[in-house]
DNA sequence: TGACCGTAGCTTGCATGCAAGCATGAGTTC
DNA sequence: GAACTCATGCTTGCATGCAAGCTACGGTCA
């Protein structure tokens, strides 16, 4: 129940950068975060060099912790990645035969709340799930290293989203509509079409943004 | 020129950990590191958090630090992630037109090293020219991202390599013939037999691992 | 005016101390 | 003999303190 600081820590400086609040290059202090959280600057630290880690910060010894700007091209980089991987993993995934009956009914189930979602116009609940669906598919393939890639991208993803666009009903309805081709292709077992697809998907959010 | 403790506790545990001395499950403490380097537990902790970061390290609270066992199929999972991501970059580095000759030259050079040092039987350097040989493509293509999960994904291959297969003269000999091939291909800017061949290198791999 | 120097205040790096969680084994009870 | 309890020694989590590097600024000197 009790959460370790550390952990509060990591994920607080975290959802300040990932909630774009920050466009880079400014310095981000230990001891302000340690003391907005009440608590000291060791766990801060360590949250710090989790981050860096993660390259969305950039530690300058003895000087302070600046946010990573965002690369010009960060939004391609990303979706070039997600499309590779996702690709690679969804040929492999349906290339030893039908996707197991509990991974489509997954797919189907979270495709059904997504609808439900898109007509309630829940914006930001839609994208978690889109997120989700996308990894279903990943973790079908039994690539914890894809996975591991995959929730990386996602982040980063999260960042550009809130930095860069809002997600708009037409948006959603595009997605919804491409996640309900991909499902499909998924069921007749179809990888070509599906890789199609999840490539024709991922371009088009790098339309958007 | 003094390097920072904390940096030599990661360097010092992750090198324990790619050079295969642990089959996973392993517990290590942070006492036991800080005392062999002399040094306190905190650059020992914190290197430790990194290393978690990376997938390479297991922490459970107050029980210890396992090294993540390496799944028996972590091979597999690598050198597909692989395929994905420099097949994926190679198409986009060559996507815009021929390569800079400044890359072109580099790779020339790689290559030329290669010859030298798979004739002189040096196999331990030649896998490290390998590698950078792979990440000159990556960084044509000019997409931080890929570069960040190469490197992820050369250590995990470290591992394994260490852990399971001595490279020997032949396999030297191989990767020098297909490297010489995709220097060719990327020379003509042929970006769909590039990719084909990395295919093949990639996939080569693991037939051995 | 411009360059230089030193100091004050910031930052983090690391060591240390204390407390708390977890495993293990001895001792007890049934 | 089996289960249960508890104490001991292990581990890490976190706070704190001190030292050292970096920056910026005010003053001095040419």
């Amino acid at each position: 129940m009790t959460q370790p600081v550390a952990e509060r820590a990591y994920d607080h400086t975290k959802s300040l950068i990932l909630s774009g609040g920050f466009a880079g290059g400014e310095l981000l202090s230990e001891v302000t975060i340690a003391d907005e959280l009440g608590i000291s600057r060791t766990p801060v630290h360590e949250a710090f060099l989790r981050l860096e880690g993660e390259k969305l910060l950039s530690l300058a010894p003895r000087r302070g912790a600046a946010v990573v700007p965002m690369a010009p091209d960060e939004a391609r980089d990303v979706l070039e990645m997600r499309e590779a991987i996702e690709c690679s993993t969804a040929r492999r995934a349906l290339g030893a035969g039908a996707l197991p009956s509990a991974v489509l009914a997954e797919m189907a189930a979270n495709v059904d709340r997504q609808r439900e979602l898109a007509a309630a116009g829940d914006e930001e609940r839609f994208v978690e799930l889109d997120s989700a669906f996308h990894a279903i598919l990943i973790r079908a393939s039994r690539n914890a290293t894809a996975l591991f890639f995959h929730e990386l991208l996602r982040d980063r993803q999260h960042r550009l989203r809130h930095q860069l666009l809002q997600v708009g009903p037409q948006e959603v309805a595009g997605a919804l509509a491409e996640h309900e081709l991909m499902l499909a292709a998924a069921q007749r077992g179809d990888a070509d079409e599906l890789c199609r697809l999840i490539s024709g998907h991922v371009r088009r959010h790098r339309g958007i943004l």
